[in-house]
DNA sequence: CATGAATGAGGATTCATTCAT
DNA sequence: GATGAATGAATCCTCATTCAT
């Protein structure tokens, strides 16, 4: 990310601003560009992609699923470290609703953004191997399928309230607990 | 359901069957209606609106799921009857791309549809709330929610594979039974 | 007008009595034949185009027009025999919204209509060329001129309420007198 | 009115010819667009409706009848006043198909075009006190009452040539002068 | 670099009329 | 004769993206 220019900044901040206002599902350039008094070139100049826009916009999100992850990787209880990592992982995708996308897209439109999921993918692994290591969860588990329960649940969440997440968080932790 | 002459039969099964092509979230009635090689006035005779070709297109798997309910409801353990609801729930909506759709609208096009739907849930009513009093579930669990779960398990696999859905499911069945 | 067999009198008179309820600039033939209770072929079979249902429509107020002209054509004095014969037709012509336009056009569907329309405007130039003669209306008016202004008072009213019916029909009257 | 920049202003004049080519009543966006060599968003952008279109198309008109009113009312004699407007409202009525719709209109697209109208008004209003406390025309008239039959008149002008023009005006006129 | 005008394919929907049943 | 299903051109309008200014 080279250095821009003060009004450029200002302008990237502003569009951004804007665009947290409205359903990532549903944005439009053009309307996001009228409300923050740019040019609808100027959007494209910054986001050449609405996927780089919303990128963009869980940056901050993202960073936070990293650091957790790599908390939970410090975790001394595995068992733990795992709840932690889901927990946090489930209330971040619902904060910011773009997120989920951005997690789930095999594309990436910035460098940054392909090195920090890959970071938290890799601190994943090692929560989740700990975890199994230690029988703290069932074995026929993958990041892979973790993550998609993890999106799963936030689809459930969001078709309902918010009020509905400590629960449903619980049936899915409880749900991963090897059987007896 | 009225009888249809069978000119208009035969047009309303030409576009049920094109429409099953096609991915209900795009669907395209111009497209539906030029594949089947009728007019698009056709179309939009028989389904005024995309949610009612929808609804037909599912009517099918939602009659396989009132089905499902009432024998959950007639089996003697509720805690298998349950899982029989909810494991088929999930396979059938999986199957159908479209149902989880049609279940969740608050507006039905059919009246057969809102009748089915409303049995449906009177009968899951009754699964869960035998279920709840013979102990084999969570105190906490709603309707809704457990409805809601369902989608979100449906939403886990299809980012996956249909091979996960074994493991999903058991995940979930496991994690709604009560703590000891 | 051959005998109609009676249910196709049955469904004329229907389709003639849900027509009236519409507005007859805005006459969806389908619109008229659901209401009505019988197809749309029906609604074409009896009238073979929109003008003709509203020819048919209008087939009271067309008598109403001729009766009222041959009595202006009889009145002693002319002044009045035009001031009837004005004022009728522009109350008739409010009171049934397609009159004008079958009072207008080129061509009629029935041969009654035209025939009727014929001997009204004969009538009205009986009328117009008495008065004309003992003095009571400028020269320069024509049977066609006054036709005219007649649906351009319509218009107007149509423009405000009913009530302003007499003002604007007494403008007019008043306008038409020679000066001196 | 905004400055343009010189392309937006091209293609701007560039509709406005073409849509004065058309019938005001039956407009197509989409047929103007084709005809001007642009695009539809084109002219959408520029006029988001068609009755923007056609305010547009009558802002010379609307300004030369707001030159008119003004005129009118710093008449010195009061019945001249009155006819002068009458007689102008009347002509550009006539040359400017789309005027009376734009006058009549309760909502307006541009604030310019609500203001005008309302000026135009005021002014008329003026002349017609002043006519009425000179005795010159009816008492029972209103601004709304004698705008509405200059529509009529203009209607009545329609249905049969130009030439009627003179004479119908001058019928309005008389007609408008007290009885004695 | 910023701007925002222009593009135009795309998709939804209506309705007068025909014609198979 | 009656029916009403089918037609499909016609119209409306949107919006992601490009590119002249």
């Amino acid at each position: 990310m080279a250095a821009l220019r003060s009004d450029a900044a200002r302008s990237r901040a502003n569009i951004l601003d804007v665009a947290r206002t409205h359903d990532r599902a549903t944005l439009r350039l053009n309307d996001v560009a009228r409300e923050a008094g740019v040019g609808v070139g100027t959007v494209y100049r910054h986001f050449p992609t609405v996927h780089a826009l919303i990128e963009a916009l869980s940056a901050d999100a993202l960073d936070a699923m990293l650091e957790t992850s790599r908390r939970a990787a410090a975790e001394p209880d595995p068992g733990d470290g795992l709840a932690l990592y889901l927990g946090s992982a489930l209330r971040l995708q619902l904060e910011d609703g773009g997120l989920q996308a951005v997690l789930l897209s095999p594309e990436d439109e910035a460098d940054s953004v392909r090195n920090v999921k890959r970071e938290i993918f890799e601190s994943f692994t090692t929560v989740l191997e700990a975890a199994r290591a230690a029988g703290a969860v069932r074995a026929d588990l993958t990041v892979d399928r973790l993550s998609h329960l993890v999106c799963g649940i936030e689809h459930a969440v969001r078709l309902g309230t918010p009020e509905d997440l400590p629960l449903l968080l619980q049936v899915m932790l409880d749900g991963l607990k090897p059987r007896p």
